[in-house]
DNA sequence: GTCTATACTAGGATAGAC
DNA sequence: GTCTATCCTAGTATAGAC
């Protein structure tokens, strides 16, 4: 893996404690993992995010598919956390609330891009189901927690598609007129 | 890679002319992209599919990042084909029936899969602007060619990023009520 | 037009030291 | 808790024959 260890890694970023390691290597894998999907990314490079040894990626985690996998769970939950605190207090227009917090995140976390990555990453035996699983959490709680119809939950689901996709490709700097109007027009419904 | 040519291609398919095998090769490598991504995908997935050697594939088309291109143009080509023929004769609905000759699409070519894909891998510096110019060429299309105001070109688009993510996971075959009902509604409002 | 052989690089994972 | 060394397989691409 050409100069894989050419920079020896004598000089530590100061011992941390396994949880605290843990959490910054997800935090690097996110990243990774967001730019460059499920396959297109190597647990070196997320080493080298991380500032650690690629082999004590794969010991911390297993391997890179229960890595992503725990990537795309956190993913989840600082999605429903988000969304519950834009609940509190009870906002006059709780789905607009809630996409506002999710292009929020988004922007801030990469979430979005996590969300496209796994579900192109579907096939995958252990990606799927998680993919799955947390698209049918979130439908769940739009219904049953933000009090949302199907016919909202459809569309602003829709919506969040549509602004993973757009984030995706960059649109936003895009200098065609109509994809700039598109994008105001996404964005505005968000408050942002 | 395994036992590649253990199987001597002495018996060839019938030599066929080069644009047929080149247009055989488009279809094959459009089914193993769609499945596993740009990255997930091996040139020699692709070639087996084909049926023809691996090297092969390589030299017919440059290369597997000048293939997934071309992959992409060609789904974008017979969307935008399908798109026009749906407008002829004009039919009362015209978003309506762009929406079922899109999830007709998807079911027989996959289209929605290598769209997808196609998002998914943007961070690639040839797939990234091709993805971008089929996103753009389609908002054209809906809004100057289809006739549609541009909250009803949002609105369309949103909902078919939905439809890709709900058939990309699967969701039509899962068993959970609210799921079995969200995707009803997705695609009743196709038609389909 | 299409193959075989093969070079070369990358990448995931394991072993074992400290 | 974290590293170095290293194995082994996979994967893209090229060369050159037929």
């Amino acid at each position: 893996m050409s100069s894989r260890y050419s920079v020896r890694m004598t000089e530590h970023a100061s011992r941390i404690s396994g949880a605290a390691r843990r959490a910054l290597t997800v935090e690097a894998a996110t990243d990774v993992f967001a730019a460059n999907g499920y396959s297109g990314t190597t647990t070196d490079q997320i080493a080298r995010a991380a500032g650690i040894s690629q082999p004590y990626v794969v010991r911390m985690f297993g391997g890179k598919e229960a890595l992503f996998v725990e990537v795309i769970r956190q993913s989840l939950d600082r999605i429903l956390a988000s969304f519950s605190a834009a609940l509190e207090p009870k906002p006059a227009q709780p789905l607009a609330a809630l996409g506002a917090a999710y292009v929020t995140l988004a922007r801030e976390q990469q979430v979005h891009l996590i969300l496209l990555q796994a579900f192109a990453a579907s096939a995958d035996p252990a990606i799927g189901p998680t993919a799955r699983a947390g698209f049918e959490t979130l439908l769940d709680f739009l219904l049953h927690t933000a009090g949302a119809s199907m016919d909202e939950a459809e569309a602003f689901l829709a919506r969040g598609m549509l602004i993973n996709t757009l984030m995706a490709i960059n649109l936003p700097e895009s200098p065609t007129p109509d994809a700039r109007d598109l994008v105001a027009q996404v964005f505005a419904s968000t408050g942002s």
